[in-house]
DNA sequence: TTGAAAAATTGACCGCGGTCAATAATAAAT
DNA sequence: ATTTATTATTGACCGCGGTCAATTTTTCAA
C-alpha cells in the first residue's frame, strides 16, 4: 500500500508552479529556463525532473489550465443563435492559444497525446473542446443533416486552421475573425442566409 | 558584385543532404543528428550551419521536396468526380504527412512560415496545396455557393484535423479516411446524396 | 606570379534539457 | 529511541544543437 504523499513535496510542487508563472509572466513561455525556475524555486534541477516528466510537462498542465476554464465559460453560455455568436465565445479561447506561436506549437504538438502514455491535460482539453461545442452547437440552428460531433470537429478543425493562418506570413488579406466567420458560415449553414 | 558560388561549396552541401538522407532512410527523421551527418560528409559540424541556418532548414527542405512531388501528381490528375475520388488522390500526401509524428508536428510547426523570415520550403507547399486543391476541386461536380478558395482551404484543415486525430490516443473509433470522408462529403456536398 | 579580398571550413566552446547514482529526509515497524 | 524501508532531493555529468574567432582555400586584379 503507498504511502500519502509529503507535504514537503507538495510545497515543492506549488514552489516550482509558482516559480515558473513567474518566470513566464516576466519573459513568455518561450522563453522558460528549467534553470531558472529552480534558482527561484531554490532546488536543485534534478527536483524539477522528479515532479514533471519534462520541462513541456509543466507547461502543458499551465495551458491546459487556461484553456480548461475557457471552456467552463463555454460550456456555461446560452444557445448560440448565430455564427457570429459562436465567434464571440470562441474568441477568448483563440486568445489563449495565440499568445505565443510557441504557445500555439506546444498546443498542437500535445493535442493528441504524443506516443503511447497517458492522455495528457491539452490532449484531456481537446478531448473536452469536442464534447462542450457538441452539446452546444445543438442548441443552435444549425444545420441537422449531419451529426453534432461531426459538426463540431469541423469547428475544431476550422479553429486550428484559421489561428495556423494567423501566424502565417502569407495570407494576411483578412482577419483570423472574417476567415473564420466565411467558415463557419459555409460549414454551419450551408446554403443558408449568409453570402 | 558577388562572386559565383564555388563548385567546393555545391560539394559540399551535397555531400551533406546525401548523408542525411542516408542517416534518414535507417534510423528516420527524428533519430537524425547533425553530427552523425557531418560524421558521415567528412566535414566539421560548423560547416553544417554554413550551409543550413539549422537543423529543421535542412529537414525543411527534405519533407517540402517530397510533399510538392506529391502536388505535382495531383495537379496532373484528372477532375475528381466525387469525395472518394479526392480521398484516393489526397491519401499519399497524407502518407507522407504521416510517416513519423515527429514529421507531421515539424510540418505543422513550418507551415506558416514562422517568425518574420524568408518564405520556407514547407510554408510555400502550403500556399501551393491552397492554390492546387483550388483549382482542382473547381473542376468537380461540388457545391458553389462558396468560393473555390474557401472551398480548398477548409479541405486543408480538414486534411490537418484527421491526420491530428490519427495520432491521438483517442478518437480510434473510425479509420482516417472514414472521417477524412465524413467530413469532406459534408463540406463539400451539403444536403448531397451521402449520409 | 603575387598579393589581397572574399568565401568556405574548422573545432573548441556554450546553453540548456534531461539522467542517475549517491545522499538526505521522512514515515512506519520494533 | 532505534532500526528499516520509502520517498524526496541533490548536483555532477551527458547529449546535442548551435556559435564564432581563427584558419584555410578560392577568386580576381594588378
Amino acid at each position: 500500500m503507498a504511502r500519502a504523499v509529503q507535504k514537503r513535496t507538495l510545497e515543492t510542487r506549488a514552489r516550482l508552479i509558482a516559480a515558473a508563472q513567474e518566470v513566464i509572466a516576466e519573459a513568455g513561455y518561450e522563453a522558460m529556463r528549467v534553470e531558472e525556475v529552480v534558482l527561484r524555486a531554490g532546488v536543485a534541477k534534478g527536483t524539477f525532473f522528479a515532479h514533471f516528466r519534462d520541462k513541456e510537462a509543466l507547461l502543458e498542465l499551465l495551458i491546459g489550465a487556461r484553456i480548461d476554464s475557457e471552456l467552463d465559460r463555454i460550456e456555461a453560455l446560452p444557445a448560440p443563435a448565430d455564427v457570429p455568436a459562436i465567434i464571440g465565445a470562441l474568441m477568448p479561447l483563440v486568445a489563449v492559444m495565440i499568445t505565443e506561436r510557441y504557445v500555439f506549437d506546444l498546443i498542437l504538438r500535445h493535442s493528441g497525446a504524443a506516443g503511447k502514455a497517458e492522455i495528457g491535460p491539452i490532449a484531456q482539453t481537446f478531448a473536452r473542446t469536442d464534447q462542450v461545442l457538441g452539446m452546444w452547437l445543438a442548441l443552435g440552428p444549425f444545420r441537422k443533416d449531419v451529426t453534432p460531433a461531426l459538426l463540431s470537429s469541423g469547428v475544431q478543425a476550422f479553429l486550428i486552421h484559421v489561428i495556423a493562418l494567423h501566424f502565417c506570413a502569407l495570407h494576411q488579406k483578412q482577419t483570423l475573425q472574417e476567415m473564420l466567420a466565411d467558415l463557419l458560415q459555409a460549414w454551419l449553414l450551408p446554403g443558408g442566409t449568409g453570402a
